[in-house]
Parts: C-alpha cells; structure tokens; sequence
DNA sequence: CGATTTGTCTATATACATTTG
DNA sequence: ACAAATGTATATAGACAAATC
C-alpha cells in the first residue's frame, strides 16, 4: 500500500496560504509541485483527497481541484476516480545535470564567417525598439490605436474560424486579406491588380529580401534613392548587388542621372509617394521616365509606398504601378505603420508571371505568414475599422505635424530648416546649416531621450547633407513641444 | 437614442426559467436571442444592464453576464463598457468582389530569372494545405487543442501588456518566451544554453533559411541525411551549397560514409531524436563522432529536433546540443507542431558567438517576429498549459499511432511493412514490397482523399526505397482505420 | 451494497480594472 | 469628479455521474 503523506506538510489551515501571494489555487499548486520535485513527497505516496484537504486548509474543494488538476496534466499525479491520487514516477529522469554549465564552447574564437555570411552579419542592427521616446520616425500614435476594436476583431476570428485557423495557412496568404488588400490599394491608391497577385507578408523588410533574392544576381546595380531608406539598402546589399545612388531633386528620382550612371541596372526602388527622408513627391514626368526605363531595359521597379495614405491637405496621389504597363513594378505596403509596428502584415503587388515564383521565395522564407492575425485583419478592414482609423489618424498626425514645425520654427528659428513642402508622412527632415556634424548631434539628443536620426547616414555617396530626421506622429503635442525645445536647446 | 425594451419582457422573477429546462444561463440565452430575431427587441434598442436584468430575475450577475456574453460572441449585441449593451444592427452579406480588371502586364511573357533567382523559382512548391485530410504528416490534432485556454492566454496578454505589445519587438524575441524556452529545453530536452542564446523565429524553415544565408557560401558541401526532410533541401540548395546525401542506417547518419564522400563539409543537417523519414534514433557513438568531426574540422551541425517532444515508451533521449562542445551545434525547435501550424513560433539555439550575427540576419529577413503570439506563447507555458498539453498529446498519438499499424498489418498485411521500432513521432514510414511506383501510389491515394509522402522523394541519390510516409496524429482511430483500409485496397 | 473519490457542471458572491456618460 | 456599466478573475457551494474499494 502507498504510504500516506507525512501529515505536517498539510496542517489546518496552512498559514503559509494568503490571499496576498496571488490565487489560493496557483499558491497550492506551486507548493505541491515544489514538494513533488524536490521528493519531499516521494513517489507513490498518496495525497489525500481533494475535500479532506480542501476541509483542512479552509478552502473550497474546487480551490484544491484545480491545483490537482494542474498537476495531473503535468503529470505530476496519477488520480484514479474511487481509489485517489497519488504521485506518479518521474517520467523522463530529468536530465543529465539541471543546473546549466557554463556552455563550453564560449571560449571559441569567433566564427569565421565568409563571404555572403559577413555580408549578412556585418548588416546595421536596427535601432533597439526604444519605447516610445519622442521623435522616433515612423512610430504610429500607439495610444490612439483602436485597441478595443482591434481585439473584437481577433477574437470574433479566433472563435469562428475555428480549426481552419490553426491548420497551415496558404503560402500567398489569407484569401479574404488578399481581396480586402486588392480593394483597398485598388481604390485607394489606383493599384491595378487582381487579388491573386497580392501577397502577404510579414513587413517591408520580408518583401524587399524576397524582392532582392528572386530578382538580383551578385553584382546587379540597383537604383537607390540618394538619400534613401536604409532599410531597403540592407535588403538589396545583403545579397551582393551594387548600390548605385541616383540623386533627388524636387521633383524626385534623378531618371537621367540614373540613366548614365547605371543604365544597365537590374532594379529600381523608388518611394515617389513621399520620398524618404526628404518628404518629395515624384513628378508625373519622372515617374512616366523611370518606367519606360525599366519596359526598355527590361529593369524592374520596386515601389515602396509605406507612407502613402498620410496625407494631409491634398489628395493623395496614385501609385506608379497604375500609371502604365504594371509589368515591371512590384508595389509593397505595409500595415505595421498604420496600425502598430509588433502586427507583421505587409503586402506585395507583383505582375502575374512573378506570383509563382514569388510564392516559392515565400515558402522558403518562412512557409507562408501567421493566420489569425490576418483573419482579424481582415475581419478589421471589412468592418470599416481600417478605413475610420485611417481618417482618424490623418487628422491626428496633421495636427502633431503642424505643433512640431511651429515649435522648431519657434525654439530654433532658422537654424532648423524644414525640408520639403508636402503636407505628408510621418516624420520631416530639417536641415542644418552648414557643415554640422549630426551624427554627433543625434547621439547628444539620444543622451536626453531623444530618438532621432542623422540625414548624412542615408546617403550613399560622399555627398551628404547634414540633418535630422524627426518623426512626429508617435506622440502629442505637447510632448513634441518640449522635445522641439530640448533639440534647440542642443544646438 | 436608443429606446429602452418594453418592460414586460423582463417582469421580476421571470416565471418562464426554471431549474427544470437546463441552465439558467442558456435559457436566458436563448429566449433573448430569440427575441432579438424575430425582432421583438428591435435593433439598436438598449438592454437593461446585467446587474439590473439579475436582479429582476433573482439570478446572479455572472449567469445573465454569461448570455450577454454569448450574444456579444454571435455579433448579436454590442457591448460598450460603461455604455450598456444594445442590440446589434444586422450584419449585411460580405460586399462583393471588387470588379477585377485584367492585369494589363499579363501578357508579358513570363520573366527572365537568373542563377539564384531561378534557384529560388525552381524550389518545389510545399504542397497545398489541404485541410484534414488523413494521414497528412506532421500535422497535429488540431480539435484536441486547448482553443479556450490558449484564447485566454491570448487575451490576457493581450490586454495586460497594453501598447509595450504594439510597439517594435526586439529582434532575438519576446524576452519572457526566450526565458520559457531556455527552460523548456534545458530541462526537458538537456539542451545547455542561456537564454540569451535563444533566438525566437518564426518557423524551423525561417531557422534553416537563416542559417543558409549566415554560414554557407555557394558551392559549400552540406550533409544531408539520405533519405532526409525536404523542407530542409530547399533551404540549403536555395543558397547554391552542394548537397551531399549521407545514408542512414539503424544507428543513424553514417558519420564514416560522410567522412569518406565530404570531408570538408561546412554543415551538417541531422534529425536525432526520430530521424525523418526512417524513425531511426542516433546512437550515441554516432552522435560524438559527428560533434568530433564537427569540432575537428570547424564544421557546423544543425540538430533540428523537430518531431522530439513526441516519444511514447521509453524516456525521451537527450538532445545532441546537449552531450559536449556546444560550440559547433544550432539546435532548432518548433512549437507549429506541438500546438498548431498557424502559430508561427520556432526557435534556433545558437552558440554563443554568433548571436549577434544571427541577429542581423533576422532583422534583414523580417526585422522581427509579431510580438502578441510571443507573449501568449510565454504566458501558456509559464501557466503549465504547455507541459500539459504536451503530455496529452503524447498520450493520444501513442494511441493513433497503434492504431494505425494495427490497422495497416490487418488491411494490407505484409505488403506495407513498418520501418524502425522507436515508438515515436507523428508519422510511420512503410516500405512497399519491391520496386512498386511509390509515387504513382501517392496519386492514387490522394484521388481517395489520402494525403502522403513517397518514400523515395526524400532520396537525393538515385539509390532509393519505394514507401510512404503516414501521418497518425492528425485524425482519430476510426479515419485511421477506414484511411488504411483505402490504402489498403490501393495496393 | 455503500461509502468514498474523482471529475464535471452550474450557480453565486465578490473584487477590481476600465471605460463611459 | 462621480456613478454606472462592462469585463475579467478568484473563490465558494452544491449537485451528480462514474469509478473504486
């Protein structure tokens, strides 16, 4: 017969038990499973039953139950309806050694890592996730984010869906995302496509390597933006292709620089909606340019347009992929920007004969995107939610636009030149006079909680402006006030 | 403003629940639901609130709080916190598609790839999802899964952690579920690592994909177990390494044949614990002279343990990371498995030292993994959830498993004959008697609704078993038993 | 048979956080 | 500021079926 339980271990009333020290069930459990470990109730000892204990301690049986119920799903216990429970044999003996040894092969030099590995690892790690310090480029206004909403969504999709998602997802995504994606860049910003060539994807990020590893070779020359998203350099670099900067002018991408610089490169990547950082709008001739280029040559273009729907006082203009032939642009959005950066959802328009290889890439990447967080996605942007956050963001980001370039104006005067006259965007680029060093001044506002970054480290060239690149739809007013002043303060 | 609902509806100590007809709450449930359908309470009129509406009806808040609830999940009320609950509008049909217009770069002709992105393109498309149908490998059980308790992990992260969840993650993962792995799998598994080693992806192929790009180099020699997992082949090959098929007999990889066929391999791949697709397990003289040859020759080797956590006999077997130098060993993971596919967590245990590179390349791959997913993850374990699922589910593939050998030696007898003896895993491979037409088998199956592997496509070599792979975890016993009786009748 | 025990379900009370008007 | 409402969590009480001894 199983011997009992030594009878200390569960006096009347276990003082050891307090409301304080969180639920009563959680405190029992732990405590059992403590003694259970450790063998100070050995194995096949017998435990008593739930309502003697639960009589002893002064709690309700259910209170005991669900600390043995616990333990029983652990494995811990073996109960027997009639005959009671006592604790099972150690499964798997734990192993080798608990505690972990210091791992051996810490000593080691560094790995030598060759050519595309050093490539990979010797990318900028992007700036840590800093919080929510002011000033952080393209950080949505998280605290008017429809949370409520949004977890409505998910948990409308979590029930009804059911198993269907939790079973694999298709490679190119969630088809009712796919059509509400096609509705909305086909609506809103003059995307022609069909749903079947909208991809999901993770973010910016995800599409650019996929873009860069399906459409470059080593060594292909890539038109960037000069200035440009740094982003976008790392997704291109990473896979040997040669940068090539093709300066901005007012009315963006330089096509003819382009032209005799690299006339024979693989690729474009243009912003022409809000050109990133300096906030310009590709003219209509540019862009009517750049993609008789990219027809003639046989070039593609990549058409970021991840900060499109802010705009503020005109209408936003249509995308370069509806313009003409869409056969050579590949057009990516991102909902990360719009709703909150930890979503990872983003979307690729690619030409039809791309769909299937693109498809491939994906699965490569990582077999196809999470599913519930597209179905409520989904579910988000049929409701209307998307459409009225949108609109509710504009207003919100114009108002904090206009209280960051009244305070510069105001604190620093003229030595903080804004860049650009399009009322757009999430973020504006100042200029400082002269030579300034800005990196240094970024790192200097970086020590007063200022998260800002240089203009000169988005040049490719030896070119380079000096500037900073301020984002002010992360947070208030007010906070941008004081921000604006602690910057002018440092000049 | 929204009218109130007649009084009478609602009469104190309403005559018509009673004890008699089944739960207070569902039959309150159903007389509002009801009510609201044939609109009796019409659209967008307020209902009493749950402490009123209890109290006339001499009930709990908690049982009329449970109806609204229901009602609230079915999209029938809309609840507003500190706004009272009023009947929902009702939901229209989906809008209809969008009218599509034809792509116009349709007729272009299909692009023009080159080397490595044709590499890419030409990569086997994983097969389609293809719902439930039996037999499929690898898939889990997905009606035995905790739906509601994962869905409270869910929301209470969700809420908890407020806009820190919205925000961009860290890179390496969400902290707390590094911690849980590192946990998981040094106690469980005998991995030893800190749990800064811990790096959160999105799946075992994003963890493959990863490793690919950081440590090979075009025309590398890779080991590949002969026969081997597919998912694997196509992240290394993308790469343009050489793979180098090893056979594996009863011990495992022939580390000797590897020795003699590549010795100068940069990586070896290497399933360990139930070696897919044979079900073999590495004996450990295999096991140190791979890690010798590993340490030797500055050789990396992946152990991807995969299928580990399911073993129904004998205690599980320590992981190979575990046994010496962990300085040459990346131990990969997977939680689409043990929970569900759609989830999207993996995880990739690197050594030390190429941490940081392994950083940059996943920021360059996707920047970071979708936080909410990570914290319910963390939260689900932290509970026990987690162990304790685990634990079910090996209990109920043990049983699917026999089931379906038994069936399949009562249906077919000797002519699917089982391969390897570890209870294990959530597949058996069968050999088919001969050279039959394993391929030309799966066909014909998957015309019957059943969904398997030939054998002889994991082969990279032209020396090749004809078999089939079967998954028993995804079904119960009695699909089991007609999937194998159909198979069966194939032969 | 009858007492005991687990395991599940229903209902209640209560506390507290959050949001709304 | 304040009251009212929802929404979540914790604990209790009691009933009953099924298994065990």
């Amino acid at each position: 017969m199983p011997r009992g339980v030594p009878a200390k271990l569960f006096p009347p009333h276990l003082p050891g038990l307090r409301q304080e020290q969180g639920p009563l069930h959680r405190q029992l459990y732990e405590r059992l499973r403590q003694a259970i470990l450790t063998g100070v109730i050995p194995p096949r000892s017998r435990l008593p039953s739930t309502r003697t204990l639960a009589a002893n301690l002064g709690v309700s049986r259910n209170t005991v139950e669900q600390a043995f119920a616990q333990l029983d799903a652990e494995g811990l216990l073996e109960r027997r309806v009639g005959s009671g429970s006592m604790v099972a044999l150690p499964e798997h003996a734990r192993p080798p050694d608990g505690p972990v040894r210091a791992p051996t092969g810490r000593a080691e030099l560094a790995p030598p890592l060759r050519a595309r590995g050093r490539r990979v690892a010797e990318l900028p790690l992007s700036a840590a996730p800093s919080g929510l310090l002011p000033l952080t480029p393209c950080m949505p206004a998280l605290d008017a984010f429809p949370l409520s909403l949004w977890r409505r969504s998910l948990q409308r999709q979590s029930r009804q869906t059911g198993t269907q998602l939790l079973s694999y997802g298709e490679t190119a995504g969630w088809r009712p995302l796919r059509e509400a994606v096609a509705a909305h860049v086909g609506t809103s910003r003059g995307v022609r496509c069909d749903w079947r060539q909208v991809l999901i994807v993770t973010s910016t990020q995800q599409a650019l390597d996929l873009v860069a590893r399906l459409l470059l070779e080593e060594g292909d020359a890539v038109w960037m933006e000069e200035p440009g998203y740094l982003g976008a350099r790392t997704a291109f670099s990473a896979t040997g292709a040669r940068l090539v900067p093709v300066p901005v002018d007012e009315e963006g991408l330089r096509v003819d620089e382009g032209l005799s610089r690299a006339p024979k490169a693989r690729l474009a990547y243009v912003t022409p909606s809000y050109q990133y950082p300096l906030g310009l709008t590709m003219s209509l001739a540019r862009r009517l340019a750049l993609l008789e280029w990219a027809r003639a040559s046989g070039a593609w273009v990549v058409e970021d347009d991840y900060d499109s729907e802010f705009r503020y006082t005109s209408r936003p203009i249509a995308a370069l992929q509806g313009l003409g032939d869409t056969g050579r642009v590949l057009y990516v959005g991102t909902f990360n920007k719009v709703m909150f950066p930890s979503l990872r959802l983003a979307y690729l328009v690619v030409p039809e004969p791309l769909v299937e290889p693109f498809l491939r890439a994906k699965s490569l990447a990582d077999g196809h995107t999470a599913l519930l967080s597209q179905a409520a996605m989904a579910d988000f942007m049929e409701r209307g939610h998307f459409t009225a956050h949108l609109r509710q963001m504009r207003l919100l980001y114009a108002e904090r636009r206009q209280a960051l370039l009244d305070a510069l104006r105001r604190e620093a005067g003229d030595s903080l030149q804004p860049v650009g006259s399009v009322e757009a965007g999430m973020h504006v680029t100042v200029k400082l006079a002269g030579r300034a060093d800005d990196v240094a001044l970024v790192q200097r506002a970086a020590s007063r909680g200022l998260d800002t970054r240089p203009l000169s480290a988005h040049y490719l060239g030896p070119k380079r402006s000096s500037g900073l690149v301020l984002g002010f739809s992360g947070v208030d007013p007010a906070a941008l006030r004081s921000a604006a002043a602690s910057l002018a303060s440092l000049l």
